[in-house]
DNA sequence: ACGATACTTCGCGTGGAGACGAATTGATGA
DNA sequence: TCATCAATTCGTCTCCACGCGAAGTATCGT
C-alpha cells in the first residue's frame, strides 16, 4: 500500500518526460490506438509501450482492447486528474503540442490500418501538415 | 531558449521525488534556513544543497541569503504555481507531511543556531513531537 | 587575524530510467 | 490451420539521477 505522497510522486516521474506529457496533450481530444500515438512521436513500439505503460500505472490513462488494436485515453480521478488539468492548461498554446495535433489530425484522417504500412510515410505526412499556418482541418471519425 | 513542454517538464522532474515535495510542503507556512529543513530531511548537506538547487531551478523556489545562512521560500509563476497549487492540494492530509510538519514545529521553535549543534538530538526531538496522537503542538513565533 | 560555522561545489560510486532489437503473445483473416 | 500483424515483454546497453564525503567559499565571532 502506498501513501499518497508516493503516489504524487509516481504521477509526477510520469509526467517528467517531454514524450509522455505529448502523448497526454495528444489524448485529450479522445482515445487514441497505439500505432496512431507513436505515428506522431515515433520511437520503438517497446520504447512507446513502457511510456504508455508507465502513465497508465500512475493513474493517468486507461486502455481498451479491441481486435489486435489498443486504444488509450485519459481517465484520471483525484491528484492525477488535478496534474493533468495543469498540464493541459499550461501547454495549451505550446508549439510542439500544435505541431503533434496537426501531424495527428492527418493521421486520423486516415484509416487506422493505413499508418503501420510500410509504403505508410510520415516524414511527407509531417511536411504536408505542420508547416503551414492552419494548425489543424481534417476530422473523420476514428478520434473516437 | 527552452519552450513550454521543457519547461513544464522539468517541473515534473523537479517534483517527482519525495524528498523535493516534502521540501515544498515544508514551505508553505513561510521560508526555512537549509539547516531547519534538512534536520526534518535528514540528509547529507550536499545533498540538499542539490535538491534545493532542482527547485530552485525549475522556478518552484527562490533564495534569499542571511548572514551565514541561506533561506528558501516557495516563489512561483505560471506553470509553476499552478503545479505548486496542485502539490498542495493533494497532499493536505498526508500523513508523511504531517509528521514532517510536526517536527518542523518543534524545531522552529527553538533558536536557529540549535539545530546544528553537535548535542542536537533530531531522533530524540522526533519521538517527542511525531509518534503520539497530537499532531502538532508546540508553535511559537518563528515558523514567520 | 583567525577559527568556527553554514552552505555549495566537486568527485566518485551505484542503481534505475530510457533507448533499441529480438522474441513472445494474442487476435485477425486467408 | 497457419501466416500476419499490433502490441507487449525481455535482454542489453548507455547515461543520468542520487547518495555520500572532501574540499572550497563566504560570513560571523572573538
Amino acid at each position: 500500500m502506498t501513501g499518497p505522497l508516493d503516489q504524487l510522486v509516481a504521477i509526477h516521474k510520469a509526467l517528467a518526460h517531454p514524450a509522455r506529457v505529448r502523448v497526454v496533450m495528444m489524448l485529450r481530444r479522445g482515445e487514441l490506438c497505439v500505432c496512431q500515438i507513436n505515428a506522431v512521436i515515433g520511437l520503438a513500439p517497446s520504447t512507446m509501450s513502457a511510456h504508455l505503460r508507465e502513465l497508465k500505472d500512475a493513474g493517468l490513462l486507461a486502455e481498451r482492447k479491441a481486435g489486435r488494436w489498443v486504444h488509450y485515453r485519459l481517465a484520471a480521478e483525484g491528484a492525477a486528474a488535478a496534474a493533468l488539468r495543469t498540464v493541459t492548461a499550461a501547454l495549451a498554446g505550446a508549439p510542439e503540442v500544435a505541431a503533434d495535433a496537426a501531424l495527428l489530425a492527418a493521421i486520423t484522417a486516415l484509416p487506422v490500418e493505413a499508418v503501420t504500412r510500410p509504403e505508410f510515410d510520415v516524414a511527407a505526412l509531417r511536411r504536408t501538415c505542420c508547416p503551414p499556418r492552419r494548425p489543424a482541418r481534417a476530422r473523420e471519425k476514428s478520434t473516437r
